[in-house]
DNA sequence: TTTTTGACTTCAACCGATTGCATAGAAATG
DNA sequence: CATTTCTATGCAATCGGTTGAAGTCAAAAA
């Protein structure tokens, strides 16, 4: 096991100072350009790497983003994620990463063990019962910038980046309705989650805006698992009047529940047309082809990222942007073509 | 912004020295535990955090672990990390995540950026074109410990964490073979990669051992895209004597490869059986469900990040035990049964 | 020739925790 | 009472890079 190169080992090589070293490799205006040459070569050929810790230790800075979401096991929060490390790679900083599971308490746990980190920012999306952000409040007392993604929640000095559930929700009702349906349920999660409440709200709004009433026997609060969807599937086919339409806030419970209403006899989009949200892998795989809304997943990362780090580099202050909102599309799949 | 405590300012306000607090704070048995308690109140009090930076810098050691992955966007491997994420999470270590995107090229700045970051140990997941572990030879000059996993190479020094993939190709295909399939297609992936190597001689094993002949034209070599999938269906719709049975060494494409033989109007499973590799949530919800073989990553992963801590630990010599083999399971479902 | 200026470099004090070695004081032993 | 043995604590160096202030030296200005 060698021993590292340090910038003593150069400066003494080169019969300079540590301090020259130092500056050099940063790239310091002062130090002649000869000198620079000459120093990073010296480093290059010992095979010198930078002590992030002393670097740290005296910049008082630790060149790592926090992550916490709900999941890591997701097809969405993995396409996130892999945005935000793209971008935090190439700005140089660190990505540590946990999830807090949907639990408040798990989340309140990483958000110490990040506080304790030192990390130089957040980036969260929210556990499904988390109902305050009383856990943050020590990032926000020591001015830690934190921003908030897809379940985000108000928050003064807190970026928001979410794409617009309310107007996704109702455009995914309003394509039912125009493809016949009128009497549609809605399979929804958490509605402490703006994603969930919002969407609801928008489904809520086009069935108000077409004349329809909005019952409660038609929508359905759930965890969004497998199983939920055969239950919602088996449920249906109970029902005196079944749905015609059928508006699932998540791709995976989506499908399954397709599933289940194929196994009880409906006919995909003849009996009950069918429309998911989030465009996950899956929605190109079941059969049919499951209508959803695409969320860009990359590119929210990539945006949450890029936003933390330019607030840490100070080019953009982040309380002046206190909402991104992005694009979403709704996909046209089989699963809901009628006309 | 408030500033920092620091264990200068507890030991200040106790009459203490420095040294009496940090070793009253790691517990050490050479203080008086009246003291110990003191300490630590007092710095619960003053909201004292530890500044791991210059723990780091005195200790030679970083806390964090390296992780690089084909690609983060796959059910498979977020629930890999998801496990790694749990198990060093509780032993005090960070993980920096990093995709090579199945290319080689990206493995190797990925291995620079870890080494620079200077991980205490690195697990890795190959990429599809990576051909030797030249770019690691840095850590093994170091000594610094690597685990290899699912994606393997052997090497010395090295642990391995695997499935017996030739085992589960010789079940899957013999497990076709006894749903009285005779001509079996395989379609597989980069073969650089034991898993599918190994996968693609089990398949080969089963059919010798059962008499029938290894035909090339049934191998197909692809990336799993959802278009390949799409390919291999239409080919066979194409060819004048197509398999009854197929064994695809991914869920996700073995999914889209029935979606597009049940267009060309292949029933499954009678004209043609499907197996599928990994159990992806996608099994359970695709008509018929998927016959696959189930690959515990969740396991792998909290398996794969405890060794390596066991072994930073010196709890356990990784050379010594040079490679694990988890179990898998042939999970048999709609899209195979015949019988 | 003397002074000023500017371009580089160096000095030395940090950043905060850890740890081998020394030591004070109390308790035990002779 | 003197000496040894512990126990608990303190001293001071160390990890490696950063940075404000001070110093050097040669070229330019007075």
């Amino acid at each position: 096991m060698e021993k590292e190169t340090t910038i003593y080992d150069i400066a003494r090589l080169l019969n300079l100072s540590p301090a020259t070293v130092s500056r050099a490799l940063n790239d310091h205006p002062a130090i002649n350009s000869n000198t620079k040459q000459l120093i990073s070569n010296k480093a290059l050929e010992m095979g010198y790497r930078s002590n992030t810790f002393a670097s740290n230790l005296r910049r008082q800075q630790t060149k790592t983003i926090g992550v916490i979401v709900p999941r890591l096991d997701s097809s969405f929060m993995s396409t996130v994620l892999s945005g935000m490390e793209k971008v935090a790679n190439e700005a140089n900083y660190n990505l540590i990463i946990s999830q807090s599971l949907e639990s408040s308490r798990k989340e309140m746990a990483n958000a110490k063990t990040m506080f304790n980190s030192r990390v130089d920012g957040l980036l969260v999306s929210l556990a499904a019962d988390t109902d305050n952000l009383e856990h943050f409040s020590t990032f926000f007392r020591k001015g830690i910038p934190m921003i908030l993604f897809d379940r985000v929640m108000p928050q003064k000095n807190c970026t928001n980046i979410v794409i617009d559930n309310l107007k996704a929700g109702y455009e995914a009702t309003a394509h039912l309705l125009g493809q016949g349906c009128r009497r549609i349920m809605h399979v929804t999660g958490s509605v402490k989650r703006n994603v969930y409440a919002d969407r609801l709200k928008g489904y809520k709004m086009a069935l108000l805006e077409h004349g329809l009433p909005v019952e409660d026997e038609l929508i359905r609060l759930t965890d969004f698992t497998r199983q939920d969807g055969l239950d919602v599937a088996d449920e249906i086919a109970r029902m005196p009047s079944p749905p015609d339409g059928l508006f699932v806030a998540s791709d995976l419970c989506a499908a399954s529940c397709m599933g289940g209403l194929r196994k009880n006899g409906f006919s995909i989009p003849k009996d009950i047309a069918v429309v998911g949200f989030n465009d996950d892998p899956i929605a190109q795989l079941v059969e049919p082809n499951l209508t959803t809304i695409h969320y860009p997943g990359q590119e929210m990362g990539e945006i949450a990222a890029q936003s933390l780090i330019n607030h840490l580099n100070g080019l953009l202050r982040i309380s002046t942007t206190n909402t991104i909102l992005l694009n979403y599309e709704l996909i046209v799949r089989e699963s809901s073509r009628r006309v």
